[in-house]
RNA sequence: GUGGUUGUAGCUCAGCUGGUUAGAGCGCUGGUUUGUGGAUCCAGAGGUCGCCGGUUCGAACCCGGUCUUCCACCCCA
């Protein structure tokens, strides 16, 4: 029989601990924010029936849901002519339940089976795992975290506002300095599209206008052109792309002033600007820009997305308002507006920007080392000591050479050893050592922890 | 899903057009120091060269498949 080496599943990780202490730095500051802002957590199921989450994302969406085979004999269902016929046909027989693509559709699921329990409007957080059958890139995985919030059951624009300060309250707890939420509206983008004269055809404007930075006008033009729109049309285009420097709410409030509902749009964006000032915050870091458009076809009003400036990661942060979230499943009238963070890309920024603070890698503030047995159990009463005053403190378990016990100290980053042996048994003071500058002295136990609390 | 790319020690990589017992640095273990860690010095352990098959007298190297990695497209966090 040989031994096979274990392997991790094409696009999963493990987070070891160095990296969990990160990861739950950006998660702790997130989840603190979102309940600062009276959001209440909520956790659903890794697995939903199929029939929950089909249909839900397109067909290319409905390609990536990982499929859960039935458990027993899954083929119990199964004919001959039923397997003629094809994956589509096998596929409900054989699987009836997958794993979740996103945390919207449960949530919407969850609204729904208890509307009449929930006080709306309702405010929710979510940070689960999300699985997707695509192929894995840097920064894609088939495996990832994410971290939705949510207001659903009201329409006013208190909740856009105040989406964008809970984004700049995380930014800043994380030591972000350079970002610009970027803002637009769904609407302005729909007024666009009238104007030119492509009136109901915003969404294929928007999936191009969206690659306006990586692929440039030029080829934006090609592509709009591809699509069938007019050469006036997309001429009509062009004072839009480069206004960048005029007041884009004069410059809109002209070029949309035939569109109604562009000059909706328009209102609704000045009015979050007015409510940003009423929460008594400047917009700083935040950018109206007239072409965001997030590939997401739902949206219907506000449009969000983050970017950290002079870093390779692309944007950290996305949402918008939807009307509608609940209707496929039969409840119509709730409409909302939600965002999330991307954990794994916000990750990668604090590492490549190396703003991760020193104490989110520490774990132990006290090691107690010794020389054999007495030693060790005169050790065990100093652990209860210090973990009284919640220094969080570990014992060298096994009877070991200074040496090694010193190296797990320095190798887990334990700025602090309590040392025992004979000498201190008998004088009934401890030795206690700074790892970080190396000084050492014997001193009382209540007087070392003493020490030890008021440096952390 | 389409096209391409990668895979040698725990990690980062060497390994000449296929030629005996596959190398380095870092890390690891032990010693120098049987009461002291983090750049000293010495010694040592560790590899079915991703996996399966093929070509060959002979394969880490060539061919096919498969898995994995990363990249572009599609799409997205």
């Amino acid at each position: 029989m040989s031994i096979q080496k274990p392997t991790l599943p094409k696009g999963t990780r493990d987070f070891g601990p160095q990296t969990m202490a990160k990861r739950n730095y950006i998660l702790e500051t997130i989840k603190s924010t979102f309940k600062l802002f009276g959001f209440q957590q909520l956790e659903t199921p890794s697995m939903e029936n199929l029939s929950v989450l089909t249909g839900k994302y397109g067909d290319e969406g409905d390609q990536l849901l990982y499929k859960i085979l039935n458990s027993g004999d899954f083929l119990k269902k199964v004919s001959a002519e039923k397997l003629a016929e094809g994956p589509n046909t096998v596929l409900p027989l054989v699987a009836e339940k997958g794993l979740r693509y996103d945390l919207t559709v449960p949530f919407a699921r969850y609204v729904v089976m208890n509307r009449n329990d929930i006080v709306f409007p309702f405010k929710r957080f979510q940070i689960q795992p999300v699985w997707r059958a695509d192929r894995p890139q840097r920064g894609r995985y088939r495996e990832f975290y994410q971290c939705d919030a949510d207001v659903v059951g009201t329409d006013s624009l208190v909740c856009e506002a105040e989406i964008i300060l809970m984004i700049k309250r995380v930014f800043s707890a994380l030591q972000l300095t350079d970002y610009s939420i970027k803002i637009n509206n769904r609407k302005i983008l729909t007024g666009i599209s009238e104007v030119i004269g492509e009136p109901g055809r915003e969404s294929d404007l928007c999936v191009s206008i969206d690659k306006l930075d990586k692929i440039g006008w030029e080829k934006v033009q090609e592509e709009l052109e591809q699509k069938g729109f007019s050469k006036e049309s997309i001429d009509k285009l062009g004072p839009i792309i480069d206004m960048n420097s005029r007041d884009k709410f004069e410059f809109l409030q002209i070029f949309l002033a035939s569109s109604e509902v562009g000059l909706q749009g328009l209102n609704e964006l000045r009015e979050v600007f007015e409510l940003l000032k009423s929460f008594g915050e400047d917009d700083e870091f935040v950018d109206f820009d007239v072409v965001l458009a997030r590939g997401l076809s739902y949206y219907t009003g506000a449009i969000f997305e983050v970017k950290v400036n002079n870093v390779s990661i692309g944007s950290v942060s996305g949402g918008g308002r939807y009307d509608n979230l609940t209707g496929v499943f039969g409840l119509e009238g709730v409409s909302g507006v939600g965002f999330s963070f991307g954990v794994d890309r916000l990750y990668d920024v604090l590492e490549e920007l190396e703003l991760f603070p020193e104490e989110s890698l520490k774990s132990t503030t006290l090691m107690v080392a010794h020389f054999g047995e007495d030693a060790l159990s005169h050790g065990l009463k100093v652990l209860t000591e210090a973990r009284k005053l919640g220094i969080s403190a570990e014992i060298f378990p096994d009877d070991a050479k200074m040496k090694k016990q010193f190296n797990y100290a320095d190798k887990k980053n334990i700025p602090f050893v309590i040392i025992i042996g004979s000498e201190e048994i008998k004088s009934g003071e401890v030795t206690l050592k700074n790892m970080q500058s190396g000084e050492q002295r014997q001193i009382g136990l209540q007087d070392a922890l003493k020490q030890i609390s008021q440096s952390i």
